[in-house]
DNA sequence: GATCGTCAAGAGCGGTGCTCTCGATTTTTC
DNA sequence: GAAAAATCGAGAGCACCGCTCTTGACGATC
């Protein structure tokens, strides 16, 4: 059922998939802005409003990029995770940090696609925000493990998150497997980690770096260790 | 000289501003991508042709229009500066973040343009570069003095830069006044603290943190007190 | 007052997203 | 197997875009 209904249906899931691809690969080459039906319509030989019978807008089409997108990303990460040893969680947290940095560098325009300023007219509908999810649960994974390894241990004189921050604690705390024990000031380090890390990758990308920051991939390195020192992370976890 | 050439040059530069302005306007409601000259001239009661006089181009609008924002930007960010007590450095840095996410949030599309993806067919020329830098110099104005005040000791067992950082450590002390002793340590933490700001700016206005942190204000600054920790600011330079 | 530079306006080019209609083809139903 | 229904590709067309070129009128200058 799932293999084979008609023919008419087998043929349109290709094309579906073939459409989709061909604006990839423009995405990839011409950017966001340049995501033209009209081009993709030529590039396959097929009438500008033929497109229309796959993707009834332009957004939407959009739309499966920027799921594909995430998918992407979070598998990228979701095999850097595990690839990385078990124990070594700064391994496993700097691990997962380049896989993100690689990910946006081998495909600049689909992070920006993800991670950039929202597509002119485009309005980002629900179905985009559970693909979203998908690099976040690694981090998640990684932070609790780490805690309930005992790895983590924020600074004895902390600074403690006023209360009226624990519903949204809360909600991060969601995304972590079996941590109800993990306090909130754990749960701010590590996010305030998590908008290093995509910040960081951002400035790169975007160009804030040009003309000062060269050694990039050092440099990334060096300051994802010192957000891990943030979060508590001790330095080396097999030392 | 200055004040009033001909009255033609004179008309030239207020229609220039007014439609710097106009544009400036529709950016703001419509977006980055919904700014369209045929709109602006259609606003100002001119032939669409009429206003390639003043600006050879669209790219050569936005261009200008970046400019502003980051002066803009800069200026919130130097104001926030100046009207923050001198002792308090932590203070400051809260302040001057918070001046950021205040103009951001002021001017999400004009935000969206400076740190955002970069708009599709544009390329930005040099020009933009050199208004970026504004407030950039503030904040390593703030990490200078708190470091000549002896208010920032990074952590005793740190993780020190590798050596080949050092040129690039060296750019980013450029930016700050007469701290040839500031080491690439501290150097690197505070560039850290600075891509968690915008990170952290970016996630929020980008719509990263829907249905996960409600409580924007004080979850943000929270986090850039965390990044104030990392910076080794001490958390109160008054007490 | 004539000349020259500047200006607004109009027409037009090629491009875009999108809609509608029409004929052809395939699937479903009887 | 034939008729009915659903699907499909193609074409024309709408309104919009950035941008160019030409034309005619206006203002400043000698």
């Amino acid at each position: 059922m799932t293999a084979s209904r008609t023919a008419r249906e087998r043929v349109r899931a290709e094309l579906t998939r073939e459409i989709a691809d061909l604006a990839r690969r423009q995405l990839a080459t011409e950017g966001a802005g340049g995501l033209s039906l009209r081009a993709v319509a030529r590039e396959m030989g097929m009438a500008s409003s033929a497109v229309y019978r796959y993707f009834p807008s332009r957004d939407d089409l959009l739309t499966t990029l920027i799921i594909d997108g995430y998918n992407a990303l979070g598998e990228a990460v979701e095999q850097a995770y595990a690839a990385s040893p078990p124990g070594d969680f700064t391994g496993r947290w700097l691990t997962a940090c380049h896989a993100v940095r690689d990910w946006a560098l081998a495909h600049p325009h689909e992070y920006a696609l993800l991670h950039g300023s929202p597509v002119p007219g485009y309005q980002a509908p629900q179905d985009t925000i559970a693909a979203r999810v998908r690099d976040v649960t690694v981090f998640g994974r990684i932070v609790s493990e780490a805690w309930r390894a005992g790895a983590i241990t924020p600074p004895a004189e902390t600074i403690t998150p006023p209360p009226s921050l624990a519903p949204d604690a809360a909600n991060v705390r969601s995304v972590m497997p079996d941590v109800p024990d993990m306090p909130d000031d754990v749960i701010f380090r590590a996010l305030t980690a998590w908008t290093a890390l995509y910040g960081w990758v951002s400035f790169e990308l975007f160009g804030q770096f040009n003309n000062t920051i060269e050694e990039r991939r050092t440099a990334f390195e060096h300051s994802m260790r010192l957000t891990g020192e943030l979060m508590g992370l001790t330095p080396d976890s097999r030392a």
